[in-house]
DNA sequence: ATTAAAAACTAGGCTAAACTAAATAATGGT
DNA sequence: ACCATTATTTAGTTTAGCCTAGTTTTTAAT
């Protein structure tokens, strides 16, 4: 079965749309996702089914099939690893890496992305923290909680963000709140649910409960 | 100035011809170069004409302008610079890199490339031993002469191939005679043209007279 | 239950890049 | 210098992916 680079993306939204969101994924959603016009994607909504990568009757919404799910997460793996390789080696910022992994991702080359991961030394997460897929799609997530759902004196490890826009990503850079960062809550003020926390056993940082929640931690 | 992926691969490979052919390029030679039928070649060329990349009138030739070479340069350099990651970081064979180099020259993102390079040490050739064209589009190019046509005692070191061929690759790689190693001449045998090499001041080496004339040497 | 608004779809058109078939220009051999 | 061969270009289709405009279906409000 082979994709174009298009259909990738179509299926790729709507992969993630369907793990969002609750019911089912529109016409409209698909379109404002990828920023494209509704007709364009009644379109391929169409040849999509005929691909059988998605169940798709006209008016009546849409569900993606299990070799629809599949080809979404080989796509999801490639985008996450590259970014892994832009950060990781080639010191891109968290913030940079979107727009260029979105092309690479499109690269047709098994064995590329095969030694890609070793090369990696087989990462887990990408740097925002969401699990890579392995090549057959499993993705091994682990419970995570937001930041300020924790309790007093709970451990763990910041292992992702909800909210990834690059200003964000800045500040927790320039706190010292990484992704990886060993966190232990310190303190929470229950009139604005903002919260104090160590990081990595040696810095206190406060924060507030909107950064709070916007921050994925694993619970140890 | 914006080219598409099609655009730059035709002006890739009318750089390349223009190049090695003496003369003019003819829409014939460019079909077969890129595999495609000769109309779409026609068609192309005038799309490249008004780009102003090339020089054309109908029937009469082309000639690739000044800005021409400077895009296809910059494709070459991204193909060559992604060749050497793809050899010396991911390990892949030398017979193994051109098809996926191919799509991944096609990836834009000035700061990638310029990461790339950094990130590989700023190589100067690809692991054909081709030289790689800076940022500006200079190609250092030292004076190269056959192996094959170096006289006794004279040293050197392997920096191309002619024949890029798989088989020829392998075989290379497995006498050790890569990329890269210094070589000397220790004797020629005049009545076949056949040669006897030392390798890294270890190793002696017969080869045929057809296998030394595809070896190219940057004499030292 | 009706109907206005919203959502989704169809039709028709556009561009890029390819193709086949047909037309035209250039070339070479006598 | 002629004419057959070869090279090249034009014309007309095709496919993918997008668009706008217009139509149909669903939904939600009264």
């Amino acid at each position: 079965m082979e994709l174009t680079t298009a259909e990738e993306n179509y299926l790729k939204a709507i992969y993630h749309l369907s793990e969002e969101g609750k019911k089912s994924v529109s016409t409209n959603d698909i379109a404002a996702a990828i920023q494209t016009k509704p007709a364009s994607v009644s379109d391929m909504l169409r040849k999509l089914g005929e691909k059988e990568v998605i169940q798709y009757r006209k008016y009546y919404g849409l569900q993606i099939t299990e070799l629809g799910k599949r080809l979404a997460l080989q796509t999801i793996r490639k985008h996450r690893l590259w970014e892994v390789f832009l950060v990781d080696k080639l010191h891109f910022a968290w913030d940079e890496v979107h727009e260029v992994a979105e092309q690479l991702e499109h690269i047709q080359s098994p064995l590329l992305i095969e030694r890609l991961d070793a090369y990696l030394n087989y990462p887990k997460f990408d740097p925002h923290g969401d699990p890579i897929p392995d090549e057959y799609g499993d993705v091994r997530s682990r419970p995570r909680i937001a930041l300020n759902e924790m309790n007093i004196d709970q451990g763990g490890q910041i292992v992702a963000v909800k909210d990834s826009s690059a200003a964000f990503l800045r500040y927790l850079d320039k706190v010292g709140a990484y992704i990886g960062a060993r966190i232990k809550v310190l303190d929470k003020v229950e009139f604005d649910g903002s919260v104090e926390i160590l990081v990595d056993q040696k810095k206190t940082l406060f924060m507030s409960k909107d950064v709070a929640s916007n921050i994925l931690v694993l619970q140890s």
